[in-house]
DNA sequence: TTGTAAGCGTTATCAC
DNA sequence: GTGATAACGCTTACAA
């Protein structure tokens, strides 16, 4: 596209491009007069700048690279639109990528990144360690999401899985449940990993059932669907995510069994239709996430670079009608 | 971030930078010895080639802006997966900007994109022709999303809206429907804007009762509670988008209405989860849709630019057991 | 086949 | 206060 460079405006304005770039910026140094016919000149030409141009010059490009595993659904946009509210605020773009495939695409999107970014977050429940230090760069600047708790190359920040686990369960046993099915999330996942791991271990042998499921809607309906044609007996779901609880209270309900009378549901990540659907739930505060995410990044950034520093947040059970009638 | 360069590996591979993008690039007229030298120093010095640069130099960046209203929920993360998709398949990367504000905020974002992009897809059902002509430089490669049908300037997908509700209202009086309640979207969407009139013109003064929402759940909840309320009578709620049918399902639900029975519910989009909740509805094929426009968008570029098309895309009725009671 | 050097659109360091 | 000019990291004629 043959748009007007800072030269064009130069010479419209019969200045150098040295003032035309500082009459532009808003420098020091420039007369009343000049600063004047550059932005006369600049407005007639339509002029904008290059970003391209600007960054290689300044070695900054005020935008920040963003890959994300293929998460479908609300978990996906709510952390997209965090990151995208705090980008916004502190005057950067985002550079989108998602890794369907496995750690050889994640590292061509990282490369692709290269030049055009000043950082990354990097979400990637299903790389361990390994994969992490062998797609990014040691030095890189990066947060991550959810990276195995031993990663201590980059700042990573973390949801204590544990603590949600424990809390749903606490609250089931405190409502007099006493039969859990469990539908935990696809295997290679972190989150889910640990999920499974502290439900296996806050819970005994002869009160639990255990199901997967991969995260989405569809595999917690047959999921429970599957359990209730086995004739199996249970009075609580709990499922690794609020999809898959969607997809199991859709099961209860199509067996016609009562929710939360025969059967309460919690779920976890507390999407915004988790209210709506008044489910029971682990609040992770998703955009919140994303959006702390970004800050740390930018303030390390703007800041010079800080030690990592990982960071662990507590989500919080919030109680609705899927295992308590009122309220 | 002091990572190597070109010049780096030319050094170490003992040849010039030219051969270095030659091999690199995979160009001919490289000898074999040279592209192993130049293969070798860059593996040994992790070199990535600096994306800014190289875009600068070839006045091409592969990568694509994508400016998008501040829109929530699965609509959004379909769309940009829909792009996602696309993009990925055929070498591009994904620019995002959301513009929360008006038209001036919308001028900003599209000015970052300058010398970052090599064409926009902008998606601004809440912009006008006036506005969007003042925003978007005539020449520049850009296919909108949902603009309103007398835009010209450049490539337009739109929904057939109108199709779309004159298919629900015929399925709705097929099912013996005599009093519908329509929740309409924010006045100030494209998309809202022909729905509804759209629902004006296919229903009759004494066979309707008009609501209005903001496309969110909780408006739809509100709307029809609101009715259910004030006593009003009716069999049958036509929501202008799923998230709000939603919302009317939970308020039907809570007076203790039996759907589809006592009321039927449709909605339109056919979000993901409008499936599993069993919804009526329009589908639009939201993925579908964002993968077009960066199909057409890239295809433009890689041929050179086209006349700017219009593209209608006729959505389809989906009928499930909100409206009917089996299938 | 290979290297030299100009150029992409900026910013920043100098002189003046 | 202003203007040349050398970067930034890459590609690509054009020479050799």
């Amino acid at each position: 596209m043959g748009e007007a460079t800072i030269r064009d405006v130069a010479r419209k304005a019969q200045v150098s491009v040295a003032s035309v770039s500082r009459a532009l910026n808003g420098l020091d140094h420039v007369s009343e007069q000049t600063r004047a016919k550059v932005a006369a000149a600049a407005r007639d030409l339509g002029y904008v700048p290059h970003a391209g141009a600007r960054s290689l010059s300044l070695a900054r490009t005020n935008a920040i690279g963003v890959l994300l595993p293929d998460v479908h659904g609300e978990f996906f946009s709510e952390i997209v639109r965090g990151m995208d509210v705090e980008a916004n605020r502190r005057g950067y773009l985002l550079l989108l990528a998602n890794m369907h495939a496995g750690s050889a695409q994640a590292k061509a999107a990282l490369q692709a990144m290269r030049g055009r970014v000043d950082a990354l977050v990097v979400m990637a429940p299903h790389l361990d360690r390994a994969a992490i230090s062998r797609a990014l760069p040691q030095a890189s600047r990066a947060v991550l999401i959810n990276a195995p708790a031993n990663v201590r190359s980059h700042s990573n920040i973390r949801i204590d899985n544990h603590a949600g686990v424990r809390a749903v369960i606490k609250h089931l046993k405190a409502i007099g449940r006493s039969r859990m099915v469990y539908v935990g999330g696809p295997s290679h996942n972190l989150d889910a990993q640990e999920r499974a791991a502290a439900f296996a271990s806050a819970s005994s042998a002869d009160e639990r059932i255990l199901a997967s499921g991969d995260f989405s809607v569809e595999s917690g309906n047959a999921a429970v669907r599957g359990l209730i044609e086995a004739g199996e007996r249970f009075d609580a779901v709990f499922a690794a995510n609020d999809m898959m609880a969607i997809g199991a209270i859709q099961a209860l309900r199509a067996a016609g069994l009562r929710m939360p009378e025969d059967v309460a549901v919690a779920g976890f990540d507390d999407v915004p239709l988790a209210e709506h659907l008044e489910l029971t739930t682990v609040r992770v505060r998703i955009a919140e996430l994303g959006a702390r995410a970004l800050s740390r990044l930018i303030t390390m950034l703007e800041n010079g670079a800080a030690e990592p520093v990982s960071e662990l947040h507590s989500p919080e059970l919030v109680i609705r009608r899927s295992t308590v009638p009122n309220a």
